[in-house]
This record gives structure tokens, C-alpha cells and sequence, in this order.
RNA sequence: CGGGCCGUAGCGAAGCCUGGAUAUCGCGCCACACUGGGGGUGUGGAGAUCGCUGGUUCAAAUCCAGUCGGCCCGACCA
């Protein structure tokens, strides 16, 4: 027998994180890097998985009055210029269109021609376009709210990308509303932000911390931004999803208003919230092992695998036959709310190598059925989230499979969750917050520090402090505002109480 | 966009410093055999214009310049 590493993926966690991260992406089929610098190419599993967020995604906005709308993926760049903050938060990171066709150059290749009269951008984001069509709809009070959500990619052209973290061109989706009141459009904002926490916890079994944005980690041209800031394995901070409340800062520059019931010509108040494919990134980095990818049960796109084992062509028949009762009965079972998905893997591969396949790609129950199992009516499971395999009758196993797959479910998010208890500490002084955010090996640096919670009286004050730790404020907690204390790094009174971390 | 490391078969690497013949190894892949509740064993085989462009040279994977791409760190990050 040759010898097996000891974990499918290598380096480990701890060995290397970051190279972990890269190695469990391959390893479980979820994507991979195309020709085009930062692009990548979402392959059928990751994209499953995708899909699957999707769509229960889009059932809360439906769920929450949303429809689906779609709008271009270029802007005119003027359309850009419009709001000052925007224009800097994003002018830089563009894609531009300048040209419209192509025609042969004299040295055999092509070259772009047809100049555009103004060039176009790939959207970044949508809010401009979005806000210029709305002001051609909104003329009365009667108009609003407008509640609408597309399903998009966008293209920040990053200097630094990272599979799903941050790519070049990423698929998410983007809410825009319009309101005739700020009360609505704030209350608008926070639904969103809770809709995402909703989601991140019960679907993606990932706990999350719903909070408010500094002034200078805001969107640009945002009055508020609410963000759910979640803990991955190596305890850095990923914002997960934003909710921004827009003000009027958008319908002033886009002209969006209406006449009020009383007559008044009025700017709207709109709103924008967005989560994207970095959510598979914050799945994979929140419940993966040194084995591979550990799929949440409720967004696995394969909940039970079936794998036929068999010596020659008679046994193979018998135990084909078998395993397609097994799935049909299985498909007849419930868990949350869908039928149970099955799959048999009858490749003519290796066992072990079947098996590791599933493990690596985070299937969450593998079922291997042989000769002897079908004689005792038994099935043999392994779940992802242990590592030994148990027997069970087979009507055991259909009886339990969605109490199991609850329990799996369960498990992830109270492992997570322990993980992030485990590691926050409220700090109160400079010393002690160095010495969390600092790792004991400067050259190899171990993983370390995670949520500090501390009061904070002036944001710019820290900035020097929080560069050379390269630390960020990741939000102002929700269940933490109006709490009041002192500074820990000035001492001053302090009105906010927010989470430090190294971020994504 | 700055710093560092790196591009050699599908994947991972050696060779490069000190230029020279058919570019080496492991995994994977294909075929056959033995196997068979586990990433197994054996034999045979396929697969690489050494990232790209140019230069130096009788001769370049190797030296030089440029360029494209990747990873990490940093800056930036809606």
C-alpha cells in the first residue's frame, strides 16, 4: 500500500494558510484561474454551490417585496462624474471601453478601431445607471418605493486578486431602492443587512456581526454602510455583505424626485446593498479542514453521495440495482424544507480515490454500499464532519438522514461560532491590543490575534497605530451601540464600541 | 502599483549558478495483468516547441533585455 499523506490537502492550516486556501479550491473542483489576469473560471461544482446561494438568496428579496431587473453592463463614464465621493472611491479601479470594433494591423494581428465619442465603463457597480433610469420613472410619491434587485457580474479591475476574495470580474447581486422617506430607506437598509445575517447563519451555518461602518471604511457616497463582518479559520475579519443607505447624496446627483402628497418637489432616498461570489470564499475559509472542503448541508448541491462497491459484473448488477432504490427512497426524504439530493458515483475509479474525491469536494454524507451491506439490508455512511464511518440499517439511515444533516448543519455553525467566542477579547489599552495583534514569530508569523472589541474615541487618532498593525475597524455592533467607555488608546470618553481585526 | 519569490508534461518538482548529445523524477493519464470495503501492485505506453518576444553564441531550459502571467507581503480595496 502506498502511503497516504495525512491530510488531502497540503500545506495545512497551520503550515500555510493562504496556500491552504489556494490548494482546497483545486482540490474540490470549486474553480480555477483563466487566461485573463485575475478572472477565474467557476467550474460546475462552485457554480452549483453558487446557484444554490442564488436562489435562496433571491427567495428572501422576493420574500422581502423585490423583483428582478436587469440593467447594462457598461456606463457612460459621465455618468460616473455625477457624485463627487463616488467618482473618487471608484474611478480608478475601472475597466474602459474605448473602442467598438476591431480590423486587421499590418502586422497580421488585429487592432481596436471605431474610436467611442465617450468612452464607456464596465460597471463597478451599478448605483449610477441604476439612479439615471430611476429618475426617468419616478415622478410621484405614488412611484415609490421602487424595490428592485439584479443579478449581475461587475468588474473592479483589483491589483491584488484572490480566487473569490476579490477577482477582477465577480458575479453578485445589488439591490437599488428608491423611498420617498429616509425612515423607509433606513429601514430598508437594515432589513437588507438582516436578510444577509439570516442567511449567512442559517444557510451557510457562518455567524456574522451585524454593524455599522466608520466614516472611512463607508461606501463611497453613502450616508450609512451596514456590513456582517464574520471570523474566518485564521480569526482575520471578512465583510461578507454591505447594506449602504444612500441618503440623497445619489438622487441629488441623478436628479431622481418626485412631488410629495403635499405638492412639494422632493429628492428621493434610495438605498444599495450587495453580496457576492466572496461568499463561497467565506464559506471555504469558515468551515474547511486539512481534508478539503466542508460544505454547509443546506447549500451542498449533493447532500448524499452513494458509492457501489463491487468486484465483477454479476455483484455489479445486483448492487446497482440496490443503490437505485436507495436513491429513490432517499430522494423521497426531506431535510429543510427540499428533497434530500442524491448522487451515485459509479465512475470505475479506485474506491479510496472515490471516497477521497467526495471528501476533498465536501460532500457531507458518503453511503458505500457492497455485496455484504445489501445481504444485512445495511448501509455504511461516512459523514464529512467526522472522520469514522458507521453502519446502520438501511431504514435507520432513510430515518435519520434529515435529523443528521440538521445535526451537521448545527455542528458547523456552533464550531464556527466557538471559534470566534474563543477568539475575541474585549481590550482596553494600547499594550494589550500590540500584543494581539502582534505574532510572536515575526518572520513566520503565526496565526493569530482575531475580534477585539474596544472603545474608540476618534477614528483618525488611531490610523497610525492601526497601519502599523495593519489592523482595520471592521464595524460598530448593532447590540453594542450607545454603550459608552473610554478610548483604550487615548484614554479620552468614548462613544463607540467596535471590532479591531486583520481583514480581508 | 512597489518589494520578494516563481513560470520546465494535467499537477508538483530537478536541471539553470559553471551554455553542448534523446530535458530528468514523482503523482496523474492510457493499455494489460494481478487485485478489490478503500488514495493497492506489476509490466508496457502516451504526453513538453522548457510562459512569450527579442538578443548574445557554432550552440540557449541554462546568459542578457523586455514582456505576460501566478503566489506572498505592502499600498489600494465600493
Amino acid at each position: 500500500m502506498a502511503k497516504a499523506p495525512q491530510t488531502a490537502i497540503q500545506p495545512t492550516r497551520a503550515e500555510d494558510y493562504p496556500e491552504w486556501y489556494q490548494q482546497v479550491i483545486r482540490a474540490a473542483d470549486l474553480a480555477e484561474n483563466s487566461p485573463v489576469r485575475g478572472c477565474m473560471v467557476i467550474k460546475p461544482w462552485g457554480y452549483r454551490l453558487w446557484e444554490n446561494m442564488q436562489r435562496a438568496l433571491d427567495d428572501m428579496f422576493k420574500a422581502t417585496g423585490h423583483q428582478n431587473a436587469y440593467f447594462p453592463l457598461f456606463i457612460p463614464m459621465s455618468f460616473l462624474e455625477k457624485e463627487a465621493e463616488h467618482v473618487e472611491g471608484f474611478a480608478k479601479e475601472c475597466a474602459v471601453v474605448t473602442h467598438h470594433r476591431l480590423e486587421p494591423d499590418p502586422a497580421g494581428g488585429l487592432r481596436p478601431a471605431g474610436k467611442l465619442e465617450e468612452p464607456l465603463i464596465v460597471r463597478p457597480t451599478s448605483e449610477t445607471i441604476i439612479g439615471a433610469t430611476y429618475a426617468k420613472w419616478v415622478q410621484s410619491y405614488r412611484d415609490l418605493p421602487i424595490l428592485i434587485n439584479q443579478w449581475a457580474n461587475v468588474v473592479r479591475w483589483e491589483l491584488r486578486t484572490r480566487m473569490f476574495l476579490r477577482t477582477a470580474e465577480f458575479l453578485w447581486q445589488e439591490g437599488h431602492t428608491v423611498h420617498a422617506t429616509a425612515e423607509e430607506a433606513v429601514e430598508e437598509t437594515e432589513r437588507m443587512i438582516h436578510v444577509y445575517a439570516d442567511f449567512a447563519e442559517n444557510w451557510m451555518a457562518m455567524p456574522v456581526t451585524i454593524g455599522s461602518k466608520t466614516p472611512a471604511e463607508r461606501f463611497p457616497g453613502a450616508v450609512e454602510t451596514l456590513s456582517i463582518e464574520a471570523m474566518m479559520q485564521d480569526r482575520k475579519a471578512l465583510q461578507a455583505g454591505t447594506s449602504h443607505f444612500l441618503g440623497q447624496n445619489f438622487s441629488k446627483a441623478q436628479e431622481i424626485c418626485f412631488q410629495s402628497e403635499a405638492g412639494e418637489r422632493e429628492f428621493a432616498w434610495t438605498t444599495s446593498w450587495g453580496v457576492s461570489t466572496r461568499l463561497v470564499g467565506a464559506l471555504i475559509m469558515t468551515h474547511s479542514d486539512d481534508d478539503g472542503f466542508v460544505l454547509p448541508p443546506r447549500l451542498a448541491p449533493t447532500h448524499v453521495v452513494i458509492l457501489p462497491i463491487y468486484r465483477d459484473d454479476s455483484q455489479r448488477s445486483e448492487v446497482m440495482e440496490y443503490v437505485e432504490s436507495l436513491r429513490k427512497e432517499l430522494a423521497t426524504q426531506m431535510y429543510a424544507g427540499v428533497p434530500i439530493r442524491v448522487e451515485i458515483d459509479d465512475r470505475d475509479v479506485r474506491g479510496g480515490e472515490k471516497k477521497w474525491h467526495h471528501v476533498k469536494r465536501g460532500v457531507p454524507i458518503r453511503v458505500e454500499v457492497g455485496p455484504k451491506d445489501i445481504e444485512k439490508d445495511s448501509v455504511f455512511i461516512g459523514r464529512r464532519d467526522q472522520s469514522k464511518s458507521v453502519g446502520l440499517t438501511r431504514s435507520e439511515f432513510i430515518g435519520s438522514i434529515g435529523t443528521i444533516l440538521t445535526e451537521m448543519q448545527q455542528g458547523l455553525f456552533d464550531r464556527a461560532l466557538e471559534l470566534r467566542k474563543a477568539n475575541s477579547v474585549d481590550i482596553d489599552n494600547e499594550a494589550d491590543f500590540r500584543a494581539f495583534f502582534t505574532p510572536k514569530n515575526e518572520s513566520e508569523p503565526e496565526i493569530h490575534g482575531g475580534f477585539a472589541n474596544c472603545f474608540f474615541s476618534d477614528e483618525q487618532t488611531l490610523d497610525p497605530l492601526l497601519k502599523e498593525l495593519k489592523v482595520t475597524i471592521r464595524c460598530i455592533p448593532k447590540e453594542s451601540k450607545g454603550e459608552t467607555g473610554s478610548c483604550f488608546l487615548t484614554g479620552k470618553p468614548a462613544a463607540h464600541k467596535a471590532i479591531f481585526a486583520k481583514a480581508y
